[in-house]
DNA sequence: CTTGCTGCAAAGGTTTTGCATTGTT
DNA sequence: AACAATGCAAAACCTTTGCAGCAAG
């Protein structure tokens, strides 16, 4: 079957989840590194992207492709994002699809979805200033 | 104002497009190098990533983020997209998703919306087999 | 002839990975 | 003591870019 390894909890799991929950941006990989590091100055980015990737798979937290990079999200709730097309920054948007919903689950000619995910593309007030 | 330049029309522009129009599939700029390669043989990945983006800014394909890479479609009508976790094809989905195409053009608390996307993911068909 | 476009190859940026070492359990 | 997880640095990957030569208008 499965080698059944258990996990093991450490200080660069615990600093990247809790920062992550706390943030209401959706910050990339880049970003989580540099944040932690002012907490944890010796973690690498090797650990951030396999800690965050594991967090995915898991389903812990969602990735939002970007064309730039990924960003992370640790509020795995239905929910619509914004992306900047300018300065590559995710925002949540309220405004839900609810059809979308009634979609997830069912089985397509192409396969059986298992989630989905929306993106709406634009100019962020940010950048719209200048 | 603008430097005004005037486009020209080259072989591999037309075997991009062409190609593109052609297939039902979402291929990838990789993709697209291969296929078209076997018409013009000597087409370097630049040509393509250039002319593919070229296109992509003047809104005559559209393209897919996905977590590998991006995925090109010359269909720029309303329609979703089902990302196979595994194998990374794109397919198309037909079910509409009406309520995000009202929100369209609208201003929101974080910006005005351009354009948006609904992906859906899963196993696709032929991943599942194995 | 003008200059937009291409091919080539090098560079850039992001993410992954191998390995010795560290730290949990 | 086992072995999961980390740090480090190299490698892998995808995409962009500078530049000289080519070719469309």
């Amino acid at each position: 079957m499965k080698p059944l390894k258990k996990e093991r909890t450490t200080a660069q799991k615990s600093f990247i989840f809790g920062y992550l929950k706390s943030v209401k941006t959706h910050p990339s990989a880049e970003t989580v590194y540099k944040e932690v590091r002012k907490k944890l100055p010796n973690i690498s980015q090797g650990t951030v992207y396999r800690v965050l990737n594991n967090f995915k798979e898991k389903g812990e937290i969602q990735a939002i492709d970007t064309k730039d990079n990924v960003h992370f999200d640790a509020d795995i709730s239905d929910h619509a994002h914004f992306i900047c097309e300018k300065c590559g920054n995710v925002f949540d948007i309220s405004d839900e699809c609810s059809e979308c919903g009634v979609l997830k689950n069912k089985k397509t000619k192409v396969g059986s979805i298992n989630s989905y995910k929306v993106n709406f593309y634009g100019i962020c007030r940010n950048c719209k200033k200048k």
